[in-house]
DNA sequence: GGGAATAATAAGGTCAACCATAAGATTTAA
DNA sequence: TTAAATCTTATGGTTGACCTTATTATTCCC
């Protein structure tokens, strides 16, 4: 049924889905995530679209199509799995997951991918927070609102960290702003400005972010954030506005559209 | 240090390393191995020699370098804690682990697989019983014989099977020739002519051939193999000599030379 | 020693996925 | 409305790993 695809349109397919799956990303955009010119993008956005993976709109952008859509949610199952796999059972440093769960998920065959899934109890959620979609393509929604909408003074609870490359996972890691944590927004300069959090411990627990805490324990039998219950944290200008979701935790402000 | 080999360079030196470590490998051979023609087998030869990975000896063969051993060492350990893994966690059917570990292993960073065999208790075996090579590239040798040079009437101990093409395990599989278990050489014809065994249970056991007798007694629960303590088993001419290995058992004739 | 089998080389071709440069087309924001 | 920014298309190039067909070289065995 399902053709194998390449290396290269998977990583295509899972670039939209991490964009937002049914949103219309220009090729612009999709090139930069992805590393490669925006001539390069737009050849292969011509074969994906003749394949059937996507719709191109001209000046406007892509979307996935059903197919693609569900090729996608096929790679970020692979992809968390994986995720979940090198944390919880091979320990290895969160912020290399993303990177090394990509490398194997395009060498994962459906079968591994359902036994993955069975052997790590059908987890619903990867170590950065985000959710793993079923093998029949369901994705649940994250409830939560991109960091650059939350105001100031709101204090919020990490959902989830969409960033996936390597220095910037490394950067949110050194800072323990990881799923599960709680922070208070300080300061939020306008147009892309730097962003001041204050971090404070997570006082309550939920499934999604369990991992998280998880996690932050980790953290602190090496002595990294214990013994600082509050500390202060200030983003460089433009990296983190797009990066981490999160949920509102003790503030009731309603959530504004993307 | 180690510059990262294609997948393709990989598949080379693997297919070098299965083949026999140390020995002068004819070029048509290691093509077939591959499936690919003599033609494109010789150019790639030639890049791995300039490379320096391998050395070839014209109208000879062609033997791996001391850089290539290493990095063919390399590609089988993480070939085979894979299969490990996929077996002894994922239970994936036993004919299917080389093709599937075998696509994971190119996808696989030095940090992942030494976790992983971390996370495995540092197996020696693979569950096809080839030895898996440590960190620093050492090789545990195989005491075994090849089944063609296993004269009639001895009995013995299928050590570990050397094929790798899914069909040819799941022939295997299917008459339960597997690490560990017991066969007795009824009769072998010449020349590459068919092969007759009967096979017997196993009554000892080592480290070794664990897998194998886990894997029989796994098999045993379906109903296959259990109940008929012996039968005879005749393998098609020439696809079984030079695929399994057997360590002797219980008749004393002194292995000859490869 | 000669012929069969095997190995090597040469020449030319394909394919996917990239690249650069340059010239148009369209959208957006001043 | 016009210029800047973004997007698209065209052209031509590269790389790795394959392929076929054909020719030449070497080894091995009778």
């Amino acid at each position: 049924m399902t053709v194998q695809l390449s290396e290269s349109t998977e990583m295509y397919l899972k670039a939209m889905a991490e964009l937002g799956v049914g949103d219309v990303v220009p090729v612009g955009r999709l090139a930069g995530r992805l590393g490669v010119t925006n001539v390069s993008a737009n050849e292969m956005v011509h074969r994906l679209t003749e394949q059937g993976l996507l719709s191109h709109m001209p000046y406007k952008g892509v979307t996935l199509t059903e197919t693609g859509r569900t090729a996608a949610c096929s790679v970020l199952r692979r992809q968390r799995l994986w995720e979940c796999f090198l944390y919880d059972h091979l320990h290895i440093e969160w912020a290399k997951l993303y990177e090394l769960a990509c490398s194997l998920e395009h060498a994962t065959a459906p079968e591994v991918t359902e036994a993955l899934a069975v052997f790590l109890g059908d987890p619903k959620f990867c170590p950065r927070g985000n959710p793993i979609p079923a093998a029949d393509g369901s994705f649940a929604p994250l409830h939560g609102v991109p960091l650059r909408y939350v105001p100031m003074g709101s204090i919020v609870q990490v959902l989830a960290v969409n960033a996936t490359e390597t220095d910037v996972l490394k950067y949110l890691q050194e800072r323990d702003i990881l799923p599960g944590r709680e922070v208070t927004v300080v300061e939020a300069a306008p147009m892309e400005g730097p962003l001041t959090l204050r971090l404070g411990w997570k006082r309550r627990c939920d499934e999604t972010t369990r991992r998280g805490i998880e996690h932050t324990r980790r953290l602190a039998r090496f002595g990294i954030g214990d013994g600082r219950p509050e500390q202060r944290f200030r983003a460089p200008p433009g990296r983190l506005h797009f990066l981490v979701f999160f949920r509102y935790w003790e503030s009731a402000i309603s959530p504004m559209k993307r």
